[in-house]
DNA sequence: TATACAAGGTTACATTTGTAACCTTATAGA
DNA sequence: TCTATAAGGTTACAAATGTAACCTTGTATA
């Protein structure tokens, strides 16, 4: 029932691999996650068959043995998704909101906010 | 063990009204979630029970039959630690990075920016 | 004054989520 | 060739969450 997009915050940490490996066995997974999170390695196969399930990631096995875990969400889509649903529920949809709660409790500058007016102007 | 601050989504939903409108007994609650969301009465009152053990409510008997409902937590500081929360889990903790893809996908406008900076300098 | 209802409190239950044990099977080394 | 191990798949389980039924009790009204 769930949707791709609903990734849960355990579940997250692994995509989160994926995206930066493209795509990765269940070792480099697991190591890559030592420090972060230490996880068992049956509770990372659980989240992998979740993702799959909801068609988030994809298995493919390399030969009888062995599998590689590709990722079927790009990082970007989902945090536009991410930040709606953040925004809807705090905000009321609205991005001007977010920032003016930043602005309000100093979490920006003027310089920072300048350049990314640069980089709007450098874009036209 | 969760602190008042961990409030989930339904829980939410109640919180909003009693920010809305200070404090506010069972039957306004539910009349002001009526359209946005319908919940039943008992659920309702098994939001505010958690909240009150929580320590995000607290409640006030009127009298022997009514009881109204004050919001523990200042949405300020709520919103804070929310904004926090998602910054943490989806960009490194940096609000520059947050802004970046809000100007990436044009969800920020330059007008918008420049407001903010008008804000700033009004303030110093 | 007896009783139905309204207000509040408590218990229950299914689903979701985080975590890990348990089961199978292919394969490398004894 | 036999067997321990590593890799993957499946089942299990407790805690958190969303939802609502059930239980008490004060009070208005028949």
């Amino acid at each position: 029932m769930p949707n791709k997009y609903d990734i849960t915050d355990a579940e997250l940490e692994i995509m989160q691999v994926l995206w930066k490996n493209k795509e990765c066995d269940l070792n480099t997974i697991i190591e890559e996650l030592n420090g972060e999170t230490d996880k068992n390695r049956n509770t990372v196969k659980t989240l992998l068959r979740r993702l799959i399930l909801k068609g988030s990631v994809e298995s493919k096995k390399i030969n009888l043995k062995d599998t590689v875990y590709v990722p079927k969400v790009k990082k970007d889509k989902f945090l536009s998704n991410q930040n709606d649903n953040f925004l809807k529920k705090l905000y009321n949809g609205k991005t001007g909101n977010l920032l003016l709660n930043f602005v309000e409790n100093k979490k920006v500058s003027k310089e920072e906010l300048q350049k990314l007016i640069d980089i709007l102007e450098s874009e036209d």
